[in-house]
DNA sequence: TGTACATCAGTGAACGCGCGTTCACTGATGTAC
DNA sequence: TGTACATCAGTGAACGCGCGTTCACTGATGTAC
């Protein structure tokens, strides 16, 4: 049954894969061992031939899942090289496609209270994650001297985040949506 | 080993604050019926003299918690009738000491995550307690028509919850207070 | 008002289940010569 | 290049533990007369 290098390598991948999008969904406590090796099309068993426990994974899986945000903002940014790159970016962020589907979406909000509560080593990666998007956003405020824009920056994603938070909580359609509508009215200039 | 009809009910109440703030702090997965049992200096068995299961408590935890934080705000907003009101209310929301003491806090970004995964019974909870926080908000926006007023305050929460939310979540003291901080000079008129 | 009985809040042991983790095993891959 | 052996990715049963929940029991409170 032994699988190659290279067979064993993507092995490893799929299981990451699979946490971020499952811990997204569920979070990190609703996710057992079981449920993401087999969404890796696995048996659980052999995740301790990749893994030497299920807190190795989360922090991989958190580094994926902040990348591929930065890869997704950073795309957005660049349909324009000004503001309106900002304008898409913010979008697309505050979009009902992201609300609806947290799997493949901003970690820091579908994870934040676990966030908050994990080990050092989590949180670091986390702060990363979060100061690269702090830092793409500020990069895109050109009209302000880097400080200020930094400064705005902070406050552009705590709108952001906040927004998408509320709108996946609240229980009611037309309030979730205008949530949304709302933050981006108020951040695109 | 009977107990009074009050000390029952007072048992009870006891029960809903001891998970009200063990919830707050930890997660609702994160805290055991033993450990909220102990909180309030009972042992776990007592517990379903009260309650058909842990769920039923989430509910009543979730309404005191949402109704405590209204009153706080209730609490600043009245220091002045006017937009001083706000002012304080905002500051307070935005606080070192809120940040620290997710226990006695706002539910909704302690338990974000968890709410937008409930029952639809806690998520109308945590529905209404979002509306009542925007309503008292808008209510202190007398320079706008109410509805203009209502959407400024979706976005002004949107923005409180956020900022709590990072300044919780990042592992660098100097960030944390700063993303505090620029979100307060951003929401001060 | 007093008495006899029923009720039930709270205790702590026990149950069943799902979880993270371990382990013996399999058989294909990798390595040494 | 071919052969013999070592390695190890993946399987699935098993382990121990903590959890939510149940239960028999206790004894003070509530109720009926």
């Amino acid at each position: 049954m032994r699988k190659s290098r290279q067979e064993a390598a993507e092995t490893r991948q799929r299981i990451v894969e699979a946490a971020s999008s499952r811990f997204r969904e569920n979070g990190i406590d609703g996710t057992a061992v079981a449920d993401l090796m087999s969404q890796a099309g696995l048996t659980h068993g052999g995740f301790y031939k990749h893994f030497t426990s299920k807190e190795h994974v989360v922090l991989e899986s958190l580094q994926l899942a902040a990348g591929s945000l930065r890869e997704s903002m950073e795309a957005s940014l660049s349909r324009s090289t000004d503001v309106r790159g900002l304008n898409a970016a913010i979008n697309d962020y505050l979009s009902l496609e992201h609300r609806d589907d947290p799997g493949s979406g901003c970690p820091f909000v579908a994870l934040a209270g676990e966030l908050a509560r994990s080990s050092d080593e989590v949180r670091d990666a986390a702060t990363e994650g979060v100061v690269n998007l702090v830092n793409l956003i500020a990069s895109r405020l050109t009209e302000l001297p880097p400080a200020a824009a930094r400064k705005k920056a902070l406050v552009m994603l705590s709108t952001m985040m906040g927004a998408l938070t509320m709108a996946r909580m609240v229980n009611d359609e037309q309030l979730s949506s205008s949530i949304l509508r709302e933050a981006k009215k108020a951040l695109l200039p």
